[in-house]
DNA sequence: ATCCTCTTTGCATTCGAAGTCATTTCATAT
DNA sequence: ATATGAAATGACTTCGAATGCAAAGAGGAT
């Protein structure tokens, strides 16, 4: 009947209110605490018999194992930071989404961290180190100190759409050099003369890369463009279009944009600031394939970034970190994909 | 020199890979484990010089507290679930962030759940139990045993958007009724005549309650409207203005739509298939007050909802709640504002 | 110097589950 | 019936920080 001795320190609490632990579930079940570990251990032994009462016992008093102070005891928190700068960019609700759910999927949870200045990656870094998280996603710029810290403190990292300056770790991009290339080809074949781009903010990865790319691209062909820059939002690209109408005394008719959003921002403001035609007069093109790219008064010509693959591979490269720290940095790039829409004139 | 006497089961670790404990900071400046802990405490008696030795060696060994370890005893984890059905919605990122970033600023951590599909909710509750979150915000729907189940474990919930169905619940809504009567009223004295209605989907709680809202305000002024469901996306707002165009005879005058997005694609799906101008022949009018919302093409009359007046409300009354369990459920309506956009003809 | 109060400090215990190790149980082989 | 190995089980310790309690120290008043 009563278990042998149980250290009577922990007192009956039948768990109103409070939450049951597994010492309760134990003495309810008749059998030590070391068996209800057990029993909710994949793989350890337990006798059929002894498991169904356990679970039973588990069921009636709605216990539920504190992941807490198996994170203690394990070392492993199974929970993953994921750090994104600005959640506002339309093009990272996607990618959040994602990774939080395949993350679920394999029994890890979400530390979110939001910033709202790039600033407040220390203090978030802080909270970061408390938790103990057994990795992290980070969509944010980290200097090369504080991806140091990661590495000290053996807490793997991969980088979403940025590469570590200098220092390597893993990461998975979109292919921004490709993706441009597609771009600016089919807007040279399309017998465009005079380019714009709307670049991102200086402190931008991507928003850097894909206009580099874009830039020489051009040069290769031959081809001048002039260069404003923007901010990835809706007013930035409105704001740049008419920027470059001043300088290109309204004669450009091919607008190069760092991302979708800006994209349309453009088009908006080309087709009712300036009465101008997408794309007949102005042929447009952006990057990310976002949502309200494809929508019937936009359709933009631009690259979709592969978010599954990519949020996949991020997942997959974390977990794999997870289990095997000494795993040297990889950076995967994934080829985004030409989609054509009718906001400019390819060849 | 050496401290008195401390347990020798935890050996000299100098954390390189591994991280300090409080433990290692106390060796390393001569204290004794206690000390540690009560330099990290906020209002906790240590001496100046003391506090100097600590922090300074804390510094030194990258010493940061174990959230975990803190959690375990203090039946505190300051963690707080983050419950939302579609992140795609293009609202809730907005709202997402504002939360996350209230919630850090009360020293308070998210633990993001994502939902793919509603059937998924009894799967994250499992992990909210096992990480003994403080709290939970959930914008998603939830059943009266689901509610239930958080009363029972003493876990605080705010509800962001809905209402705990027969369950009172603490919650906080933007006022769907007010709005709408602003909308209907003003879409009304604009001499509109035929009335359309794109409602959200059926297990929307604020859809269900705009539509209503919208419906019963134009029966009492004595107007008449024909309603098809969307399910709040761009897609379905195209789709169901085709639908009510062909029920209308092509006749209809006025929009209401549950939200923004479906009523941009309303809008789109009207210039663009069927050639139809607005707002001249066709008055078009939202709600939420998404970014798009404001987007040269679109100008959505549209309610705004106050979303940092609403997720202040939500991050205070959960806080609220945590301090104090015994709080009643409140619920707290905001009301939104009215945008006047170009997409309706208002009178 | 003595006594008393208030502040510092350390010891020991606690939180809840995991896992090591030793012991018991049980089925099978002889 | 006995030996043997595997499976099942329990006692105990551990993870890292917080905290009640008692002891030690620091000032002040007399």
């Amino acid at each position: 009947m009563a278990a042998k001795k149980q250290p009577e320190t922990h007192k009956a609490r039948t768990t109103p209110g409070g939450r049951a632990t597994s010492y309760d579930v134990a003495r309810h079940a008749g059998v030590s605490q070391s068996a209800v570990s057990r029993c909710f251990k994949q793989g350890a032994s337990v006798a059929p018999r002894t498991r169904e009462k356990i679970l039973a016992a588990a069921r009636e008093l709605h216990y539920y194992p504190n992941a807490i102070a198996q994170g203690l005891i394990t070392r492993r928190s199974n929970l993953v930071a994921i750090i994104i700068s600005n959640l506002t960019n339309l093009y990272y609700p996607e990618v959040l989404a994602e990774l939080t759910q395949r993350l679920s999927a394999q029994g890890i949870r979400v530390l979110l961290f939001s910033l709202a200045a790039e600033s407040d990656v220390d203090e978030v870094l802080d909270q970061v180190w408390r938790y103990r998280v057994d990795g992290a996603i980070v969509a944010a710029r980290l200097h090369p100190e504080q991806l140091a810290a990661f590495a000290d403190r053996g807490v793997p990292v991969v980088l979403y759409n940025r590469i570590g300056e200098g220092v390597p770790v893993a990461s998975v991009c979109c292919d921004s050099v490709s993706g441009e290339h597609a771009l600016v080809d089919g807007l040279v074949e399309g017998e465009h003369h005079i380019f714009g781009i709307i670049a991102g903010p200086a402190d931008s990865y991507v928003g850097e890369e894909r206009v580099e790319a874009a830039r020489r691209r051009l040069q290769q062909l031959g081809r001048d463009c002039r260069v404003v820059r923007g901010n990835f939002d809706y007013a930035s690209g409105d704001a740049a279009l008419k920027e470059l109408m001043r300088m290109t005394h309204r004669k450009m008719d091919a607008l190069i944009c760092a991302n979708d959003l800006m994209a349309i921002g453009a088009i908006d403001s080309a087709r009712i600031n300036f009465g101008i035609q997408v794309p007949q007069d102005l042929s447009v093109v952006g990057f990310d394939g976002v949502g309200p790219a494809t929508w019937l008064a936009y359709q933009v010509t631009t690259i979709r970034q592969p978010v599954r693959r990519m949020t996949e591979a991020a997942v997959a490269m974390l977990l794999e970190r997870i289990e095997r720290p000494e795993l040297s940095p990889e950076q995967r790039l994934f080829a985004g994909e030409l989609l054509l829409g009718s906001s400019a004139r390819l060849g």
